[in-house]
DNA sequence: GGCCCTCTTTAGGGCCTT
């Protein structure tokens, strides 16, 4: 049997590190919305939370992912997939059915946003969302000559399993070790999942932190040319759609909105190590390492979106969906 | 590759991602 590696946050240290820090990415945004006063936008970053925190049970997401239970994760899967676009599963678990591995799979009644768009305009709806920082690391920068080898994920929510990161094999050697310390060895091993297998666990943990008719945000830095392209393709060469309730949102275009406002505080370029330094965030683990760079975008976003008065609203404002990367990408190629 | 800026738009260079 073959075993994986990947890492969740229920796990012990290093994962218990971004697990509390996750768990502090809501507290300091609370913080900051109070600095903000009444009428500050970022209140509605603290209603938002208002279910997060004081200990409400969240039923429908719990995953956990363990090196020996693959088959079943990707078991699982399978069977979701069988009910297609219909319905939408997560995963029930106690405490108790994690020692006996007993998995109760329920359904969850799925609501059709049809644009992000409707999502704003109902702020019940942005309740409603779930948002995730993540961020890859490839084998160069070109989506159809290139692989992803790393993905990292982190659900701004916090607590258990709110981090998620694996590395790939992209079965191709990797020529860019250098960057980001993976190696080609590093991701040949056995127990590293190649993409195909790796899709189907991570629609599922997505699902798994997922709310009930709700909307997932991915955001990533440069992830409209970058990161999205890359998993668009990657999702393609495994003949599956990115599913249509992801939203992307790109923090890119919020750092030059920072720069462009000027002031004396505004940092002066907008790549994430810039961003990072200019709002003194230290670095965690290797540099440019997916969760590195993961937790420090999540620390630059809460610092940006104050600083601009941006609420989750806002966010979701700037989102776009896989397709619409690819309608634009069809466009310019007919010509 | 896409976006942004400007000494631009009939263009070109810089930034951002690995």
């Amino acid at each position: 049997m073959r075993t994986v590696s990947m890492c969740f946050s229920l796990f012990p240290v290093p994962r218990c590190r971004f697990h509390t820090l996750a768990g502090s990415w809501w507290e300091n945004f609370h913080k900051l919305g109070r600095t903000g006063g009444k009428g500050s936008k970022l209140n509605h970053l603290r209603s938002n939370n208002s279910d997060q925190e004081g200990g409400h049970t969240r039923k429908y997401v719990r995953t956990v992912t363990t090196k020996t239970d693959l088959k079943r994760k990707i078991a699982l899967s399978k069977k979701s997939d069988v009910v297609g676009h219909e319905t939408k599963y997560a995963m029930t678990i106690s405490s108790d059915e994690l020692h006996t591995n007993k998995i109760e799979i329920s359904k969850v009644e799925r609501k059709d946003f049809g644009t992000q768009q409707k999502v704003t305009e109902n702020k019940d709806l942005v309740k409603l969302m779930t948002l995730i920082i993540f961020d890859i690391e490839t084998t160069g920068f070109s989506r159809e000559n290139e692989r992803i080898i790393e993905i990292a994920l982190q659900d701004l929510v916090g607590g258990e399993n709110s981090t998620f990161q694996t590395l790939i094999n992209p079965e191709c050697y990797v020529p860019n070790a250098h960057v980001h310390g993976i190696s080609t060895h590093m991701v040949s091993r056995p127990d590293v999942p190649r993409m195909k297998e790796l899709i189907p666990i991570l629609i599922e943990y997505i699902q798994s932190r997922q709310k009930p008719g709700g909307q997932v945000l991915w955001i990533g830095h440069n992830a409209r040319t970058f990161d999205v392209p890359f998993l668009i393709k990657e999702f393609s060469r495994c003949s599956t759609e990115i599913p249509e309730d992801w939203l992307f949102m790109d923090t890119l275009p919020l750092a030059r909105e920072l720069v462009k406002s000027g002031g004396p505080n505004c940092p002066s370029k907008t790549s994430l190590q810039a961003l990072r330094e200019h709002y003194k965030i230290p670095l965690v683990g290797s540099a440019h390492r997916a969760m590195s760079d993961v937790y420090s975008l999540s620390l630059v976003l809460q610092r940006m979106t104050f600083d601009l008065k941006v609420p989750i609203s806002g966010l979701v404002d700037r989102s776009f969906k896989a397709s619409e990367i690819s309608i634009v990408k069809k466009k310019k190629s007919s010509k």
